[in-house]
Formats: C-alpha cells, structure tokens, sequence
RNA sequence: CGGGGUGUAGCGCAGUCCGGUUAGCGCACCUGCUUUGGGAGCAGGGGGUCCCAAGUUCGAAUCUUGGUACCCCGACCA
C-alpha cells in the first residue's frame, strides 16, 4: 500500500483522527486561522454545490421559496421567546462595537470605546427571530398564508468543541421557515420536509435513516415537536442528519404575529423550521469512505468517471485521446461528469491512488493493450474490482454501474446498520451493546430522570422514539415502568 | 471552563531531559536524464524570525518566568 494511504491507516484505531486525516488528505476543508472555523476546499464545496442543487429543486417543486435575512440579530429578540432563549443564550457571537480606530502609538488598529453599541448584536445561531420579527409585516389575513420561505445561510455557535464537517463554529446550512393558519397544515409541513430531507440522504447520499421524532429533552430549543432523521456511522455512533420542527405558536406568539380568519377571527400563525448543514459531508465522508479514501456514491459525486490514459510516447497518448474523447463525449450526452486526466506530470499509478483518495465511483483506464484489443479497463471504487470491458457499448456499461454503485453503497451501509441494530430488555444488556456501538431499541419509561440517568451512566441518548410501526409495550429497561413502545438509544456525534 | 499534549521549512517529525560546530530527516517543491498497466529511479538544488516576550549565560531550539496558538479527552451542541 501507498505511504500516505498507510499513514492513514496507522491512525484508524482513533475514528476521529482517521476521519479528520480522510478530510484534510481527500482536500475537502482544513481549519482556517479562525478559532473552530473551517475552510471548505473547491472539491469539498463541490460536494455541497451539488446537495444545493438537489435540494433546492426539492423544496421548489413542493411550493417553497428562496429568500434572505439579516446575518445579525438585535440581543433583544432571542429574549422573546422563553424556551429559545435556554437553548442558545449561551453559545453565540455578539458584536458590541462599530468602529475601530488607530491605535495611539500607531501599531495597528483598536477597537473604539466611543463606538460601543447601544443594543448588541447577535451573530445568527439560527434566524427563527429575525425571521418571525419580519414575517409580523408581511402577515395580516389567513390570504397570506401559507409562507413557505427558505433561506442559504451561514450561522454560527460558539462550539466548545469543534470537528471538520460535524461540528464548525460557523457552518453552511439551509432553514426553511414556514407559517401557517393551521396547526394540521404546519404538522403537515414539518412532516413533509422530514420525509423529503430522508429521501436526499437515503437515495442521493446512499445513507439509510431512521425517522422519528425527538424526546422533550433532546427537542429544539421552543419547538412543539422536532422531527430527525438518524444516521449510523461506520463505527456505530449515531450522526443527526437533518431536523424539522413543528413550532407551534411560540414564535408567533412571542412575535406577535397574527391573521385574521375567514370568520373573522384574530389567530396567532402557525410555525415550522427544518434544515440541513454541511455536516452531511461528515456523514456521507464517515458512513461510507474506507482506508482508501472517500467513497462517493455517483449521485453526489462532483466527478462521476475519472479516464486515466497510459501511454508510452506522445504519439500513443495521441491515440488515446482520440479514442478516449468520443468515450467522454457520449457519457457527457448521459449527464455523466467525466474527467479526462491526460496531465503529463503525474505516473498512472499516482493518478490511480489520487481518485481513489476523492472516491471519484467509476475510473476507465486505457494504454497500448486496449488499443490493440479495443477495450478498457473498469475500476469501480466501491468494491475495488478492476475488469477490462469492450469499448463497445461502453457508456451504457457506465451509466448502469453508476446506478449499481449507488444502489450498493446504500444497501452496504444499510446492513451495517441492521447488523448493528438489537432489541434489548434488560439494562445490563443494554450498557454492553451500547459499549459495542450499536443502535439499542429499547423500552423507557417516558420521564425525562431515566433518560438523564442513562446518559450519564453510559454516554448513550436517546437519538428519536421511531416513526414505524413496532407498537409493541412493554416495560422500561430501567426502571421497570410501563412503556408505550421502543425508543432508539445510541451514542452520538 | 476542567484534565492532558504539542508549537522546529508547505506538510509530517527528530533534536530539548544533560545549553556548545554552519539545526537535521522524510514527503512535497525546482533542474536534468531515464521512466509510465498501482503512489518511479538517480544526480543536483532552493527553502528556517526553532510560537511570542523577558530573563539566566561567554553562548539558548534546549534552562527560568510570563504570554499565546492549536490538538486530544470531558461538559455543551447540528
């Protein structure tokens, strides 16, 4: 094996070392001098242009719209709603002057005591706030509703603790926010975008979820209900992947932000918010990538074909070209991204470990024996299986393993689960699996105590009380109480 | 904020305990030749305020004091 790749093998009995080694070696992020900050790379950024585009046609088709709110939010706000403030109070970035000036022996710049801010201003953790503050204006008859706006946004919190991709103190996200005349019609919604965020990762970033919805202690902070889908990593910890909350009236209410009815009626509006981070990079990066690299699945993947010629004089990679740009063409005809790396300063064999490292799904290779044979050689990255094809019918080759690449990583991600996933009854039981990563379903009394107390015996929360149809009772692991049915226990990141 | 660790070339590190030539190694980079079906070989070359400041000393990467940054483990969180 390769030395940088042995490297990174050296280092994967530590999960978080391995993963952070992955990223900054793929050439996705890397920290910036900025304290918890990252920078994300073009191909990183790649990655997340594309899960915009998906996403955003998502949103669109189902009647939501793109708009944009002020990055700082008057302190004053976050005071407005009781719940919302115990949630985010403590973590945020608050902007207190205006100006800086010379400083006096003329080394640099200081801030200007003169310039102190009357209010201070909140860099935004999320926009519930500024938002709600606005929508009072645009919001006066039940006609107005429903409005279904979204936003693509940075935030920031001041993270204790950061991690590339899972958790930056600023990061890149999407929250919609929405607000209704009906308490069914926001349910409706909030439930919908949680189906449509289960959809993306599970068909497009090839990551089985779990729907369900949160415990009172694991909620947003002021919503009513938080719906999420849950992830398992590939060393059994759970990863939150997306989140939508039914909101009830609180913003409404704390924003006063009232319609009128069609009988005439004065009503507080119904709220929702959803969103997703580019911590689905760190999910898609630690669900499927190996000690090769990233494992793309083609549906995200910036670089779907990677072409590697090798060649022995100028006149052969001459021939190559010729041959390999009509290949090229005809899978761009089938909406295939594909690179033709005939860069010169690079062995194949370098080129070859390089795509790996991206985890670029599919790579052709072709040199003198295929020319002679017309064929070539397929690499795909998921399995790692090398065959030399025909150049015939090529394309459609491609563009069919593409989608078994797809259908694969998910189908292997997802019986990693199901072999990670135990029904458990008894506590002791229960602390073994937990330190063995699994996903434990089992029976909880409902109180907030039990659950307290099993987090800080064994690390483990509750990630969601599942939305399937396992209705079975029973009686908590704990505390022996009766039980409505199964919540889903697991460590997280 | 508590506990631990590390700051030496673009990256990864040795040297620090026990002060002493011109601060070293691997990768990367530059030049040349040979190479090209799994991270090429040889030869030559460039690149350093040894985190910052003060102190001790004939002499500090090395010792002392203060500061600072980053990483890991907790608490907090998407």
């Amino acid at each position: 094996m390769a030395k940088e790749l042995k490297e990174l093998t050296s280092r994967s009995e530590n999960y978080s070392q391995w993963y952070q080694d992955l990223v900054i070696k793929a050439d996705l992020a890397e920290n910036s001098a900025v304290r918890g900050c990252m920078v994300i790379k073009p191909y990183g950024y790649a990655i997340w242009e594309k899960m915009q585009r998906i996403l955003d046609n998502k949103f669109k088709e189902t009647g939501h719209v793109n708009a944009y709110f002020p990055l700082l939010i008057p302190k004053s706000f976050l005071s407005r709603e009781a719940e919302h403030v115990e949630g985010f109070a403590k973590e945020c970035a608050v902007v207190t002057h205006y100006r800086l000036k010379t400083n006096s022996d003329g080394s640099g710049v200081v801030v200007d005591p003169e310039a102190k801010l009357e209010e201070e201003l909140i860099i935004r953790p999320t926009s519930e706030t500024i938002i709600w503050n606005t929508y009072r204006n645009w919001i006066q008859s039940y006609r107005d509703l429903p409005i279904l706006c979204n936003q693509w946004a940075n935030v920031m919190r001041w993270e204790m603790r950061t991690r590339l991709f899972l958790r930056t103190a600023e990061f890149l996200w999407q929250e919609g926010h929405t607000a209704h005349a009906t308490r069914e019609e926001a349910e409706a919604e909030a439930r919908q975008m949680q189906n449509i965020y289960a959809d993306f990762v599970e068909n497009y970033m090839g990551v089985p979820v779990i729907k369900g919805v949160k415990t009172a202690s694991e909620r947003f902070a002021g919503a009513l209900d938080t719906y999420t889908i849950e992830a398992m990593m590939q060393d059994g910890k759970a990863l939150q992947a997306g989140t939508s909350h039914f909101l009830g009236q609180n913003f409404g209410k704390a924003f006063n932000v009232t319609f009128v009815d069609k009988d005439g009626k004065t009503d507080y509006a119904w709220a929702t918010s959803w969103g997703v981070s580019t911590r689905l990079i760190g999910a898609l990066i630690m669900a499927h990538s190996d000690d090769n690299g990233l494992v793309l699945p083609p549906h995200l993947a910036p670089i779907q074909v990677v072409i590697i010629p090798i060649y022995r004089s100028m006149e052969q990679l001459d021939e190559i070209r010729k041959k390999v740009n009509g290949i090229a063409d005809n899978l761009k005809k089938l909406g295939i991204s594909v690179k033709f790396d005939d860069a010169d300063n690079r062995k194949p064999g370098w080129k070859f470990a390089n795509y790996e490292l991206k985890g670029v799904p599919v790579r052709l290779a072709m040199g003198g024996r295929d020319l002679e044979n017309n064929t070539i050689e397929v690499m795909r990255r998921d399995t790692l299986e090398k065959e030399t094809v025909s150049c015939d019918g090529i394309e459609t080759y491609v563009q069919n393993l593409l989608e078994d690449i797809q259908k694969n990583i998910f189908q292997k991600a997802l019986k990693l689960r199901e072999e990670r996933t135990v029904k458990v009854d008894s506590y002791d039981e229960f602390k073994e699996k937990i330190e063995q990563g699994y996903f434990v379903l089992a029976h909880w009394d409902g109180t907030p105590e039990t659950e307290e107390r099993v987090k800080n015996e064994t690390k483990a929360t509750i990630r969601c009380i599942p939305m399937d149809d396992d209705n079975e009772p029973g009686c908590c692991m704990v505390t022996g109480k009766p039980s409505a049915r199964r919540v889903l226990f697991a460590r997280n990141y």
